[in-house]
RNA sequence: UCCUCGGUAGCUCAAUGGCAGAGCGGGUGGCUGUUAACCACUAGGUUGGGGGUUCGAAUCCCUCCCGAGGAGCCA
């Protein structure tokens, strides 16, 4: 008989298949006993009816608990009374093995219960849902830039130094000296971007902050395109192009998802190139107005992103930060010294910054007085001004960080949902 | 690191100085279309740890531990 995974049920109607799964819920009646199966890939309900009551398959059904895992053979039918629009009139039960009881139960759980069961949290609906937009999400990032003439370069994880020198940095052992954990792909993707043009990284980096809020994670992933002889106006254009190309795929492939999460997505259809673009010192004018009382030279909060993405209900897009709050190898503006070329773009919904990015320095020696400024290790940046030495090119890029993007995509409250483990300030189980 | 709130049955919570309870989950029985099914019965407790006040503490005080929300920090 036809092992069938359960999305692909609507092509076997009237077919005696094979489902193989797990037991998410019962309910019985008597004589007609139901039976929801998960796979994976979906849930559908199994239908036993009979007049005996000690008919043998009841009596198997009567011995299963939820999780219990099973192969279950019967007919696809079409029913407009079952959950998903298709049932298995159920001929026959192969028990692999009776579960435990199961802690989650279809109850109400509060957070640390299920973040202590995480490996079994998983399991649930609205968290498969979630993570099934991931693998889609990350699909279409990657087919974004494949198909636009990016080369994957992969970045070392591993690396000898700070990128940047601002964030706190997990430091191992790396034989008879020091390592750190990478915070970024960037400096590494500038030499890539100088050897095959246009580049990106994906993978995951680590930042040692002591910070407690919906929107970190200790370890994220995060997508680093890099465009050698790009200037700011090009990235803008790119990172609306990627994150317009997301949303359209994440409503083409994984509706099904979205109404499981009960997201309503008019918001995200309503999302329309360009974004409103605007210079942070524009933006500190427009909250000002708003009430909320902030300076030249102040960096957005919290409260503030959320409040800009209450004025323009898109996609924001910042640049012209002061140089004092972003980093040393930002290129500094022709007319405003004082201001760098670097750009956020915030997620709409109040989801705030799911880029940053911005132009690179490329001339050596402004970059050497920058790295002198910040009081960085010369030694550590040899080769990367190295890349100023040898045919140097404005050059620029962007972060996109995977965990707030999907968050915002599912109109869920807190990013710890968004990986499959999520690694939280002081906690690392399971 | 700081601020606020919390920790009672496997889970979610009630009991605010006087008998430690309910719903879910587990077990037993019933029911022909259930949708977190329902109905009946049943088992289940070191009230986070330690100390104190009191005739009496889940409840008040001290202390430690753990968690949540937020802030700061943070491409």
């Amino acid at each position: 008989m036809k092992w069938v995974y359960i999305e692909d049920l609507s092509k076997h109607v009237s077919q005696e298949i094979e489902i193989r799964g797990w037991v998410y819920n019962k309910r019985s009646s008597g004589k007609i006993r139901f039976l929801v199966i998960r796979d994976g890939t979906g849930y559908v309900q199994g239908t036993i009816y009979s007049e005996k009551k000690d008919h043998p398959l009841f009596q198997k059904y009567d011995r299963l608990t939820q999780e219990s895992s099973l192969h279950l053979k019967g007919k696809v039918k079409k029913d407009r009374r079952a959950p998903g629009g298709f049932e298995i009139s159920v001929s026959d039960i192969k028990i692999i093995q009776i579960s435990e009881d199961f802690p989650i139960t279809p109850k109400k759980h509060g957070v640390s219960f299920l973040m202590k069961n995480r490996h079994l949290w998983l399991r649930s609906r609205k968290q498969n849902a979630i993570l099934q937009i991931r693998t889609e999400l990350i699909k279409a990032i990657r087919d974004f830039f494949d198909n636009n003439g990016f080369r994957l370069m992969d970045t070392p994880i591993l690396t000898p130094s700070a990128c940047e020198g601002t964030t706190t940095l997990f430091e191992t052992e790396y034989f008879d000296q020091n390592a750190y954990l990478s915070q970024s792909g960037q400096l590494y993707n500038e030499a890539t971007a100088m050897a095959f043009g246009k580049v990106y990284c994906f993978g995951p980096t680590f930042r040692a902050e002591k910070s407690k809020t919906r929107r970190h994670l200790i370890e994220f992933w995060m997508v680093e395109p890099e465009i050698a002889f790009a200037q700011l106006d090009d990235i803008k254009k790119i990172s609306e192009d990627l994150i317009l190309y997301i949303i359209e795929r994440v409503l083409e492939n994984r509706k099904t998802e979205l109404e499981i999460l009960e997201r309503d997505i008019k918001p995200l259809e309503q999302v329309k190139k360009p974004f409103p673009r605007i210079t942070y010192e524009k933006t500190i004018e427009k909250l000002n107005n708003k009430g909320r009382s902030m300076k030249f030279g102040e960096d957005f909060g919290a409260p503030e992103e959320t409040l800009i993405s209450e004025i323009f209900k898109q996609p924001v897009c910042i640049t012209h930060f002061p140089a004092k709050i972003k980093a040393f190898y930002m290129q500094p503006d022709d007319k405003r010294p004082d201001l760098v070329l670097g750009l956020d773009v915030l997620a709409s919904e109040g989801y705030g910054e799911i880029i940053g990015g911005g132009q690179r320095i490329h001339d050596p020696e402004l970059l050497q007085t920058k790295i002198a400024e910040h009081n960085l290790p010369q030694e550590a940046y040899e080769w990367y001004l190295d890349l100023r030495k040898y045919g140097s090119v404005p050059h620029s890029g962007f972060g996109l960080g995977v965990e707030r993007t999907l968050a915002w995509l599912c109109n869920t409250k807190h990013i710890r949902e968004t990986i499959p483990f999520p690694r939280l300030l002081y906690k690392i189980y399971p």
